[in-house]
DNA sequence: TTGACATATCGAAATATAACGATATAATAG
DNA sequence: CTATTATATCGTTATATTTCGATATGTCAA
């Protein structure tokens, strides 16, 4: 399989790549209610809600929005629904991929 | 040491993607006279000169350049000029060390 | 030194990305 | 059902990237 280029896209800005590196850590970063409200919902797999990430990357919440959605379709991030949130988390398994990848493809 | 996210920005453009795979066998993918005075040159380091990757690609000479020298910039080729040719050659090191870098810090 | 060729740099126009506010959609609480 | 809250999408403007042609720089051969 060939090195998708929308992947480097995606990484190709610095708060998509701060984003990343938020998501690796979120107890330390993010210090909010609905860090405690996810780590019950999702079962330990640390994903983080919107809103937080919005706070913590100060841009407005459309922006964050999108870049988050970019990020899941080319498969650097998983979302997932519970009620009025979304929380996103790390695709682990792709980004270890995508160094593989790069070692082997490019 | 963070990751860089200037590498992403190079990566992030489907011709200097594919530069960087055509580097990666240079006998195969350019096929022209100074392919083998680079082998004879460079002594077997298999750079290829700007003109030969023009015509790969297709686009401007001032393109192709300007690619090659932000890739150099960000550390994924080194050049080496021999006379009027300037030889691009894969950094080896650099792009392994990407793919750690994304295991370990991404 | 001059001419020819390879590469690099500059300036401009077309296209893409960044980022916002406004609005639409989805879900819950009352 | 309605108001509220969270997220997603849309339309717009500012900025960045892409790509070109023209030109400058560097090198060699005559």
């Amino acid at each position: 399989m060939k090195v998708d280029v929308n992947v480097f896209k995606a990484l190709s800005n610095q708060t998509r790549l701060d984003i990343l590196q938020w998501l690796k850590d979120p107890e330390r970063e993010i210090t909010s209610v609905s860090c405690e409200t996810v780590r019950f919902m999702m079962d330990e797999r640390g994903g983080i809600c919107v809103q937080d990430l919005v706070k913590k990357a100060g841009l407005a919440q459309s922006t964050v929005s999108s870049y988050l959605s970019m990020m899941e379709k080319c498969g650097l991030l998983i979302s997932e629904r519970h009620g009025k949130w979304t929380y996103y988390r790390r695709n682990e398994s792709e980004i270890l991929g995508l160094s593989e990848k790069i070692k082997k493809e490019l």
